[in-house]
DNA sequence: ATTTCTATAATTTTCGAAAATCAATAGAAA
DNA sequence: TTTCTATTGATTTTCGAAAATTATAGAAAT
């Protein structure tokens, strides 16, 4: 019995190739790991305390997600961020979030229907920021829970696989940006709004809606001039 | 220099798992691989004679894209086939591909309209089937290639890569279910029908008429009592 | 000074063996 | 005869070293 550094409680009873994407993954998405930066199988092997093997699976599942770069014998790379990635990125995440949306509306129950008004309601008894003005990790916890909530009854697996993967890129984006929470921006407002039309099965008015959410963020993250520091280019 | 059994031509300097990615990939979309099938290193090693690295690497991409299916420990699998998931796929499709072409007749130049015409020219001039009632792959070539230069267009690398996808996927089922192009259907009309919609700018008649072309596919695969064999369930 | 070539160093890619895990079977106990 | 446990066998997963490739630095030539 070799395998000892479980790390992250849930990580035991996984393979270690499987931890070791969590936690690149995470670290990519929490951009602890710059966009653009050279990933080097000497230094990860260091860090993550792992072998070869399992560090390159978890890279390749990585490249196949587009988080990281593979250049043939040359490495991998952390996916750089850009402007026209951003837009792309938008693009694509209003389509996917309003159609799956969309769909919930359609076949969603009455237990989908409660698991909003519960979500939204757990949202909302939560402040975004802590004292100290950071984002409260409880909160975040609870704005995903809410929006998953939302699509929950979309019942298609390729549209909820695409959707998590295109929220993945768009946290890293959010998360580079520190103080997209802090912009006077009132979630809340645009949280039950969206909630309202969702639950009233109003299609046009949810439509319209997570459109206007998404891009929202997205304005915002385009105005932060910090970001220009983390490799934001054309 | 071990380098050697570079198999097809164009695998030339390219890395292993590179190319072994491309002949997997090749044999489970062209059925080779039969779906559900268990993917064993032994045999793998020996059949394309690669080592075990370049083989897990490859087969780890694939289960990105779901071509494969990888279980804790108890190794890879080709991804099985099923009427829900078809019905998924179709979905998906319809709305990527519409999506696709609506961005494209919105964005395209003169040039993208002139290689929409030379490819149903081209598709035009050669007939689906062969002599001996194969499906002939020069056709198939010009095929992909007319639908390719619908969405050319489209200026979206997401949506690009996730047609890309659902393209390898339901090609899948369609090589699975032998006689699909035989069936009595009109091809050259409703891609004749698609092109002059779409080079005409008619989105509203451009977004119907791809849904039903898609649509179609589906249907036949459906009816195809051979499929049943394949080890389509629900 | 600039370029080109060669040798060296750094890094990725691949292989083969060791370790860990899972499936199957045989044997013991109920 | 059935159920449970231990052992064997088969297979995956992981490691560490070898091979191949790319990058770097210095020397020679233009």
């Amino acid at each position: 019995m070799t395998m000892a550094q479980g790390a992250t409680a849930d990580s035991a009873s996984k393979t270690l190739m499987g931890s070791v994407y969590d936690r690149l993954r995470r670290d990519i998405v929490d951009g602890e790991l710059r966009p653009g930066a050279r990933l080097r199988f000497d230094e990860l092997k260091e860090s993550y305390g792992v072998g070869l093997s399992p560090l390159r699976e978890a890279l390749t599942r990585l490249a196949a997600e587009k988080l990281v770069i593979l250049e043939q014998n040359r490495g991998f790379h952390v996916a750089p961020i850009s402007r026209s990635d951003l837009n792309d990125l938008l693009l694509m995440r209003q389509e996917i979030e309003s159609l799956a949306i969309l769909r919930s509306i359609e076949r969603g129950d009455d237990q989908w229907e409660s698991a909003i008004v519960a979500a939204i309601h757990a949202l909302g008894k939560r402040q975004s920021l802590t004292a100290e003005g950071h984002i409260d990790p409880e909160w975040e916890l609870r704005h995903r829970t809410f929006h998953d909530s939302l699509v929950a009854a979309c019942d298609s697996p390729r549209l909820l696989l695409y959707r998590q993967q295109l929220t993945d890129h768009a946290d890293r984006y959010r998360r580079l940006s520190h103080h997209y929470v802090s912009s006077g921006r009132d979630h809340l407002a645009e949280h039950c709004a969206l909630s309202d039309a969702v639950v009233a099965r109003d299609a046009e008015a949810a439509n319209r809606l997570i459109r206007q959410h998404l891009a929202r963020t997205v304005e915002i993250i385009q105005a932060d001039e910090d970001l220009q520091k983390s490799g934001l280019e054309d």
